[in-house]
DNA sequence: GACAGCTACTACGTCCCGCGTAATAGTACG
DNA sequence: CGTACTATTACGCGGGACGTAGTAGCTGTC
């Protein structure tokens, strides 16, 4: 069977780019990886599983994007590092002129 | 070597979600592949290469999200279907919205 | 009229990210 | 002391992203 036709609406695949989420969540301060869980479930109502979550964690600290600070307990928390931040501004940047065009062409009933 | 600890800023791994730049592509009206590969250019300085493009047109027509146009001479034209827009439109929100926190995390230098 | 360059798409293979799931273990509560 | 929650590691699969090569028509231009 080819495939359903719907798949409830809004899910683009199976990407739904938790890097991105992960970046936005530790921009409020340092969080260890169930906090950041907890987090993005209030953000975007959307769990990310413990691989998605800690695997892009690994490639995100290995980029230099985050950086790990020490554990305590069995907590690990990461926090962004200045080349992290900076990503994550620009990132926000083209995502946002990216949504006023889609916005704008989709809608069409507006001003520019 | 492990891997660079850069990638020139910018780009989150291999994942720039072509799926969500060609729907916004098409709000503007129907389009052929190439022709969105040029837009999408313009929009965002990126060129997605064919394999990523007509990968990504075959599997949101396969989920009713865009449907084929009759083709003209070499041209393959595709549109928003009403499930589309309902979809992009709904994809835009969250982006936005999500994209609105992150800038009021990073920045903290302005109202609520 | 042949050659270069652009348009437009198809086909193919690789890589690795997303994701689910299971395992481990500490903590907390009744 | 059993059940539920916290917190992370380990593992394997599927498939989307991407590059590249191939096909082919059309447009100049010398």
């Amino acid at each position: 069977m080819p495939r359903q036709t719907n798949d409830s609406l809004d899910d683009l695949g199976r990407f739904s780019e938790p890097a991105l989420l992960i970046l936005i969540s530790l921009a409020n301060g340092p969080k260890h990886g169930y906090a950041m869980t907890t987090d993005i479930e209030e953000l975007t109502g959307q769990r990310l599983g413990a691989g998605t979550l800690y695997g892009a964690l690994t490639r995100l600290d290995a980029r230099g994007w985050i950086e790990a600070l020490p554990a305590r307990e069995r907590r690990r928390p990461y926090r962004l590092t200045k080349m992290g931040k900076a990503v994550l501004a620009r990132r926000l940047e083209s995502v946002r002129a990216l949504a006023d065009v889609g916005r704008s062409r989709l809608g069409g009933a507006h001003a520019s």
